[in-house]
DNA sequence: ACTAGATGTTAAACTAGTTTAACTTGATTT
DNA sequence: AAATCAAGTTAAACTAGTTTAACATCTAGT
């Protein structure tokens, strides 16, 4: 597959030239995984940011008591990579897996001063898109301490209606960070009310 | 009060020439607010993104239920700005407010471009305190769902064990998302513990 | 068609954290 | 010195969400 959904979303926020995009598709690597496969485990370095051209994605942390806790969904048009481990290098504390068969374009570590170097829009584009990660984690932060599970659940069912279709239940579950049995007794009390 | 500290908090990430020095001296504001003054205000536009000189602000939201909740903390050498607002120039979902006599050094939106066409390197420095901050909020985002409140706390108290001294309990607990009086047993059962 | 494994449901017992409300302590003002 | 106000404590009643465990449903593979 081509880097054509990368080059779309990018004439979003800034206009590369022909060079320029091809600059960007020599230095990208588009990489497939089989559904089940880990793009990054735990205590690895995250070596690459990748932006997801087709399939789907969960970034998730296993905590001491071995319990599985996910941060984050991503489809096609968004970024995942575990980002305190890409730009310190260091072990990552995130697992990222493919919950289907999943296509990739993966900036490297390795050369992504290079690239911001060469086409100084890449660095302009990556705030950007940091900014808006940030935005939203924020705005994630304070859901989760102003509002019940029930008020969660049905901004996430309104806010990714596409993402839930394509997941099952309990992952839902541990994105919104309650059990899936009490996210089943939400979904029960949400079938009565309708 | 001069922007030394600003530069030497830079100087962690870039290497300033001394013309960008004095470039970044004349294109940012210095600005004194007293204790209790807001920075800004839940739906107004935030205008600047502030490097705290001296002093310590909270950013938090006022829920449907008119509760309030603490996104962050930050004293000096810390950046605050609702991210979301300045880089949309929407109206805020949040409010800072300052806990001490405060300064800032703070950059403004209406000319951020031009320093950033002016000095990349600028820019280069607030992608990566960007990516820091958001590493940081999705470490947050897991630390609520595995954590107890408790566990939070201790975290909290190791992590940051200056801001504790500096702001009153009941901010520390809605900071950690619980109320005053659970934050109270916890101490006292601590205090019990050693 | 049958089995196994993964996903989802239900319900009872439980617990972490909230709510309410009364009280204490300390700082500030008059 | 008294009065007021903000901050912190304590305890009992409560509730949102967890835990455990048994059962139901759905696929995919043989």
């Amino acid at each position: 597959m081509d880097i054509q959904p990368l080059l779309y979303y990018i004439s979003n926020y800034v206009t590369l030239t022909p060079e320029e995009e091809d600059f960007l598709r020599e230095h990208v690597i588009v990489r497939k995984y089989l559904k089940g496969q880990y793009v990054l485990q735990q205590g690895d370095v995250c070596k690459v940011s990748s932006f997801i051209l087709k399939g789907c994605t969960k970034m998730f942390y296993i905590d001491k008591d071995g319990q599985e806790h996910i941060i984050m969904l991503s489809v096609e048009d968004w970024w995942t990579s575990d980002i305190a481990s890409f730009i310190e290098q260091q072990p990552a504390d995130f697992n990222i897996q493919c919950l289907e068969d999943t296509e990739m374009a993966q900036f490297q570590y390795s050369n992504i001063d290079h690239i911001f170097e060469k086409v100084p829009k890449l660095e302009r584009l990556l705030r950007k898109v940091t900014e808006r990660g940030l935005a939203a984690a924020q705005k994630r932060i304070i859901r989760n301490f102003s509002m019940t599970a029930k008020e969660r659940y049905l901004y996430f069912r309104k806010t990714y209606p596409k993402i839930e279709q394509r997941i099952p239940q309990y992952m839902v579950a541990s994105y919104l960070g309650i059990t899936k049995e009490f996210l089943s007794k939400i979904k029960g009390q949400l079938a009565l009310e309708d």
